[in-house]
RNA sequence: GGAGAGGUGGCCGAGUGGCCUAAGGCGCAGCACUGGAAAUGCUGUGUGCUCCUAAAGGGCACCGUGGGUUCAAAUCCCACCCUCUCCGCCA
């Protein structure tokens, strides 16, 4: 949620902003109208209120004197009925007031280049070369199902498409990763571990701001009003929710979790495979941090990914997302993307953002700097997605007999296996 | 699912209609004491909104949430939510 103050000040940057990003701005249009209305009635009945504050205690000092109050407090009962119906006014205003307020993204950072859509994103570095082979690459589908280490027909079978299903060594593979990346930052990059639940309540996914715009993307478990987490942000951001920290910042957590996308209108896309999936697993990295420092926690949040993909020897590159194509929260946001010769294609990984204040906002979470309580910024990673990185990892490793190579750096976590082969 | 207890400031905890402008304690900050610290003493310490060009300062709201009664509610009434304990079921 942006500060009403900023929306009040510097009107024509935020709209600026969102425009870059290719927003509505209409939303602020009634915004504007709406807080001044509120304003002017809150000075009204404050007004109003003050004097019944003051006269009630009249009453209550003349009573004690055996004195009659009946006028006054006839007077007082119109005054009462009198602030009750500016009461529902102000009610009602806040009510529009903060839905519009929901609907509001963030505002893109000034570093980052102004475009419509991921055509104006910014390849910022690359990593590696692309792998060559003396044949044809396979896709990881073909790949996988030669090698049996998953098996989509029957994940169909017991859920229905697009849960995924490892089997044996394939799901050794799981196990493995998921290992490998929460000891790397947790004992590399200086992050806390957590296991944290994987459906969260409405409050929650208000907070990170899946709530109300995302509700089509969630599972929702309406008997209990929960929802399926989409990305471990969500649980891991809340761990906070409506606290002001005294622990010094910066603050690193990360955790392993699966995620639930339904994937809303994408029906039919890429449909065979691990790239776009209902479940899939990540391990995130979430901060939280002073706001002077958050576009440099930013830029240390990306190359702790990046390590995860060095350790591996995957080829890789670093965009920089432009005004148009980041998140509805994020202020700016770095997108890693993995080579895929099966696919010929990039594959995105992991998604750094900074949020700013915005969720913190939302989540109310605060610190204390010089005895006042401040908005922390907050700031999460993909460090990285499983199933993406799987897919990678398959295709870039495999042989011409169809077997894929165990990078080295994974093989004390594979159990001393390092080759998946048929059996 | 059944029964009971409870939700008050950063934390603990008192408070059953009007000096509650929320006692007391812990924590935190400043000062004093000290060679320095501990201990001790003193002082100060909530959040949000709003008025004011700004500062200074003022006002309003907030004791789980939402309603209600009243001139006046942390306190009385109603509904709901959450947490804890015990019992039942259960990995």
């Amino acid at each position: 949620m942006l500060d009403i103050k900023r929306i009040r000040e510097n009107e024509k940057e935020v709209r600026q902003g969102l425009k870059n990003r290719g927003a509505d701005t209409t939303a602020i249009d009634k915004v504007t109208s709406l807080d001044k209305d509120r304003r002017k009635l809150l000075t009204d009945v404050e007004a109003l209120k003050n004097r019944r504050n003051v006269v009630s205690k009249e009453i209550g000092v003349l009573k004690k004197k055996g004195e009659n109050t009946d006028t006054i407090q006839a007077e007082m009962r119109d005054l009462g009925n009198k602030i009750t119906a500016i009461d529902v006014q102000v009610r009602e205003i806040d009510v529009q007031l903060d839905a519009q307020m929901l609907l509001i993204p963030n505002i893109p950072h000034s570093s980052i280049p102004v475009g419509p859509d991921k055509f104006s994103n910014k390849v910022v570095r690359e990593f590696g070369k692309p792998a060559t082979f003396n044949f044809k690459p396979k896709t990881h589908v073909e790949i996988g199902d030669n090698l049996g280490i998953f098996d989509f027909d029957r994940a169909t079978k017991m859920t229905g498409a697009g849960f995924p299903l490892f089997v044996g060594t394939g799901a050794r593979l799981q196990r493995a990763l998921i290992s490998f990346m929460l000891d790397m930052h947790v004992k590399e990059h200086g992050y806390k571990e957590l296991w944290p639940p994987a459906v969260c309540n409405s409050a929650s996914m208000r907070g990170t701001g899946q709530l109300p715009k995302m509700a089509e993307d969630m599972y929702h478990v309406t008997l209990d009003d929960l929802w399926l987490i989409p990305t471990a942000e969500v649980p891991v951001t809340n761990y906070y929710r409506d606290e002001i920290l005294d622990k010094p910042l910066p603050i690193y957590l990360t955790a392993y979790t699966s995620c639930f996308r339904r994937e809303a209108g994408s029906a039919g896309k890429e449909t065979r495979g691990l790239i776009r999936v209902h479940q899939f697993d990540k391990v995130e990295m979430v901060k939280f941090v002073e706001p002077e420092t958050s576009y440099d926690e930013l830029e240390l949040l990306v190359s702790n990914a990046e390590d995860v993909l060095k350790r591996l020897g995957l080829h890789y590159r670093v965009l920089m997302l432009c005004s148009g194509d980041i998140s509805f929260s994020a202020a700016k946001c770095y997108d890693i993307e993995l080579w895929a010769p099966g696919q010929n294609d990039w594959l995105e990984v992991s998604s750094c953002s900074n949020f700013e204040d915005f969720q913190a906002r939302r989540a109310n979470i605060k610190y204390r700097k010089d005895g006042k309580a401040r908005l922390v910024h907050t700031l999460n990673g993909s460090g990285v997605a499983l199933a993406r990185l799987v897919v990678a990892i398959l295709e870039n490793y495999q042989q011409a007999d169809g077997s894929v190579v165990i990078p080295e750096a994974l093989v004390p976590y594979m159990g001393g296996i390092t080759k998946l082969e048929k059996t």
